[in-house]
DNA sequence: GTTTGTGAACCACTTCACAGCC
DNA sequence: GGCTGTGAAGTGGTTCACAAAC
């Protein structure tokens, strides 16, 4: 009963195709026609047998001996990763990082379109920012439900972002991506994500500290 | 010849030991004097074995029959993570997301301490943001030299990013984190991590496609 | 009775190595 | 000869389940 295209891919495979994807669009933006693994795995800062397995669960759609097309692989990878959708976000909190997301081009560039900015802080609602008006967090459901949003961003202090996310959730959102320092709970059949700065240069410091105290080994890439 | 304390602690451990310092501060806070892994565990959104055996990398101690001291774990755990020392930390590039990193409170809030400001851009150089002066980039050297940068910032254009990396290397940062949508890479010894904010909203894209799709099974919890 | 610390079983991901196809 | 696709082996991480300690 499953159309017929679906398979089982693992999730470490998953954060990957966005990597392949960066590279493809690249190599196609250069009029590359085919790419081996080899070189796809050298631009991805991956090995090649990962690529090879990675794009072996989309489908066969390599050529021995030849390599992969880029422009039909990028296709692929695409469509695997929904970007052929539309995928309205909304960012709740306008503080220093939601506004620098609010104004970031790389979400235009890659095909996410801004469709709602919230902030509990009256003083902030009715202010323009990238080209829309910040509304207060009780318009999530309206907006949700008049463009349907797709991701909700949460860019507001640690106290209050499980208070968003339930409202994000309640408004029929199913993908958040947390940027609030603190583990928030959604419920089965929502995806979450988070991205905790703080955390990252910990884990750096991490490593330093080990390094600094003569552990050898203790080096690159910890990503 | 290793100094005793020295054992070694899976990367996957690693990156939740911040999680598990978040907690504990929390704890601390609200005096709380020991905690269980399963209340821990609980309040890290991880599983109660996970806590047990993450912290049995760290040494013995807890209590059998009673949980960990609050305040020993959160001292060994702040120490493990070298947060007892000064990490001195640079951003490199002003823009929108560079500017907010400079004002995001929760890097002082977890004790790092921003010393530099840098952008080729002119017309940024001067500029005072977060009570610092934006520099040029070939400053970064003379501020590693006073200051001792130990963590290097990335939050430039991609088409900019390595040529920043090998800056900030050059001048003898081993930390880097890279917040610019490209593969760079760094010499042995220095240590890498990457945010990509595109490519988190892309992996969220991919899992409500699937559940679009109608394959079951695909929800909660990527991170 | 409670809760840790940890071998052992399990599972997911990576890497190897090569057969199969161009 | 070159490169993909994939079983098989290897590695690292998670979870189980229980003995040891309080």
């Amino acid at each position: 009963m499953t159309p017929d295209g679906e398979r089982r891919i693992p999730e470490a495979t998953v954060s990957r195709l966005p990597i392949y994807y960066r590279s493809l669009l690249e190599l196609s933006d250069r009029e590359v026609a085919t790419i081996s693994s080899e070189r796809l795995a050298e631009m991805a800062g991956v090995n090649a047998a990962k690529v090879r397995k990675d794009l072996s669960f989309l489908g066969s759609y390599g050529t021995r001996g030849v390599g992969y097309d880029v422009t039909y692989l990028l296709h692929e990878v695409s469509r695997e990763l929904g970007l052929t959708e539309d995928r309205p976000v909304a960012i709740v909190g306008v503080g220093n990082l939601g506004s620098a997301l609010a104004n970031y081009k790389g979400f235009a560039a890659r095909g996410f379109r801004i469709v709602g900015l919230f902030d509990s802080d009256p003083s902030k609602q009715g202010e323009m920012l990238a080209g829309l008006t910040v509304r207060p967090m009780d318009a999530i459901a309206d907006v949700a439900k008049e463009d349907g949003i797709a991701i909700g961003i949460i860019a507001v202090p640690a106290s209050e972002a499980q208070r968003v996310a339930d409202l994000l959730v309640e408004a029929g959102v199913r993908s958040i991506l947390n940027f609030a320092p603190v583990v928030i709970s959604v419920p089965e059949g929502v995806s979450l994500r988070k991205v905790d700065l703080a955390i990252e240069l910990q884990i750096l410091s991490f490593y330093q500290q080990r390094r600094e105290a003569g552990t050898p080994e203790f080096s690159s890439s910890h990503t």
